[in-house]
DNA sequence: CTGAAAGCGCTTACAG
DNA sequence: CTGAAAGCGCTTACAG
């Protein structure tokens, strides 16, 4: 069955059956619906390589998941638990305006070659990236070449100009950082220590802006004893908490990652430090381990379904109507409290 | 860039550029590194529609998770754990062969529809189905039309002729049963009763045998009072174990799925009986719940990922190599011991 | 409102 | 070994 097949039988020409697919407007009510008819009756549907070569969008997004074992920074989306409920989203969004989704996994240097190589061939339309290292060299050649891509959970500011050319779905780590750090203060702590991120990165700058800007409002000051450099991995969590609660009056520690906050409580059992009973430790990202670890960590929770919506969202709008104005959107984490954390002595 | 300028820059003809991408052999090495090169150089990729369109396969299978709430098999695969486990199982053995995978979930016959669609219009050159109902008129409606297909968890006895013309993986559900019952023999338990599935369902059937041959291989008389019939909820199996509690000296239950044991265990709170100290309960299929109820239960855990590796090898085999000679797998289910089960006092 | 025709970018008999 | 040409099944200016 071709549309050939179908105009013959619905006494029409090809075009005026394509005209009719594309529900072009300029066809009367009774030829649409005579070519209809013979659609439906065969089961026609135009073949989709076709349609593609001819010019149509060929309605497939691609979601690739990066997974790199190698990986210390502060992102944690490839964890299992988020995989499938942000994949379930993005497949869900889609769904919704007509689009397919193809789920792509790369964990190094040849998968991406391949990535690329849908993009190239136009198998898909445009991608949502999640996962990986801020300003990846394969994702900024993607963007230059101007495909539609969006990215999710990536720092933007450190290639201004390409990432202008994408759609940045990011969490709000300064307010996440400041609202953390205001529950700290409500909790009655006054001497709250933090561990950095990796301040190369903007995520570690603005957890820290955050942090300090809970204390500037609460009028506390801030001691530059209470903050200690960390680079995201558990290693720096353990030494810095280790340093943080050598010499001062620390009840609590907001560490900008939650492998860090689980580094320091490890400082803790190490001193004989009861959490939270002798000290309160919070981090942030939520991720999977810190709900097993004990005690279960106080942390922020990185809304992934709301990044996986909108970061679909607009990448198939920016698809649909070639818009280049790509945008920057911003999400809120949110606290989750669990067993970490305390009121003050 | 397309293959009339790469031919032109090469100095030959776009039948050759054509035969060096598609390893013709007939090409001598001389004219293919030239090609080669000038395709390295320009980043050159064919155009997936193109190629498609001129009769080459895409390289693209659906992995088509069917996600109906209303639901009430034995079958489990569309719980979020599996998902992501078994997602990412087809998604890494279709690497390995150079294919991409599209995953798709349908939750009503609308979304089919969709899903018949990228079958129809040649957007996947094959599909995977896990999850859903035995014989889904859908799925055997694409089966019929002569798609290649995989069929993960469904039950094939019931068409068997048109079943035979795609790929089935199942569990094995005898050896399952029978080895779950020569465990709870080994603990020294005797007088051990059994909740049927659905007896309509090759599964219900083969747990069913599954267990008698146990009992049979140990000399134990089965008796029919021993026997309930459920059909896979757990409310069927609250009232099945109800009856089987009543009135013999039964010290284990074993439950053709986690649903019914879980219903099981509920009796037993209902009756005041310990469960192991009392009364030992297994189920079949080890849900997501199952790990979490107290006390966790012991069952049967249905391998999945093994399924989504041999699902994905043979699809892809039967699609490169155009084999219509399909066939059924079977793969084993491993006994998880947890809390639910104990020594026959 | 509608048809004939060109064109999308490949692959593959066919002929040499 | 290799090129010219047909063909895959659509869409969309173009002309009427």
């Amino acid at each position: 069955m071709n549309s050939i097949e179908i105009a013959k039988l619905a006494g029409v020409s090809r075009s005026t059956v394509s005209r009719v697919i594309n529900n072009y407007t300029n066809v009367p009510e009774e030829t649409k619906l005579k070519v209809l008819e013979v659609i439906k009756k065969y089961n026609y549907v135009p073949d989709a390589s076709a349609r593609s070569l001819a010019g149509k969008n060929n309605k497939i997004i691609g979601l690739i998941i990066i997974d790199t074992k190698t990986e210390s920074s502060g992102h944690i989306v490839s964890s299992s638990s988020y995989f499938s409920q942000f994949t379930s989203l993005v497949i869900d969004n889609a769904k919704k305006f007509g689009y397919n989704v193809l789920v792509s996994m790369v964990s190094n240097d040849r998968d991406f070659q391949d990535v690329k190589a849908i993009f190239y061939n136009k198998t898909i339309a445009g991608g949502i990236f999640i996962g990986g290292n801020d300003s990846d060299k394969n994702i900024i050649e993607l963007i230059e070449q101007g495909f539609k891509i969006a990215v999710v959970g990536q720092d933007p500011q450190r290639n201004t100009d390409v990432f202008k050319k994408a759609i940045l779905v990011n969490v709000d780590d300064f307010t996440g950082a400041y609202e953390i750090t205001k529950y700290l203060l409500s909790l009655g702590h006054r001497n709250i220590g933090h561990i950095t991120g990796d301040l190369q990165q903007l995520s570690g700058i603005k957890r820290l802006e955050g942090f300090k800007k809970a204390l500037e409002e609460a009028n506390i000051e801030i001691k530059d004893k209470y903050i200690e450099k960390g680079n995201y991995t558990e290693f720096s969590g353990l030494s810095a908490a280790r340093k943080l609660l050598k010499n001062n009056g620390i009840t609590a520690i907001f560490a900008a990652n939650d492998n860090m906050a689980i580094g320091s409580i490890h400082a803790a059992e190490e001193l004989n430090l009861d959490v939270p009973g002798r000290l309160t430790i919070a981090g942030f990202d939520d991720i999977e381990l810190s709900r097993y670890i004990r005690p279960a960590l106080t942390t922020l929770r990185v809304p992934f379904d709301e990044m996986g919506e909108i970061a679909t969202c607009n990448l198939i709008h920016a698809i649909d109507e070639d818009d280049k104005s790509f945008n920057n959107y911003s999400v809120d984490a949110r606290i989750v409290i669990r067993d970490s954390s305390d009121k003050a002595l």
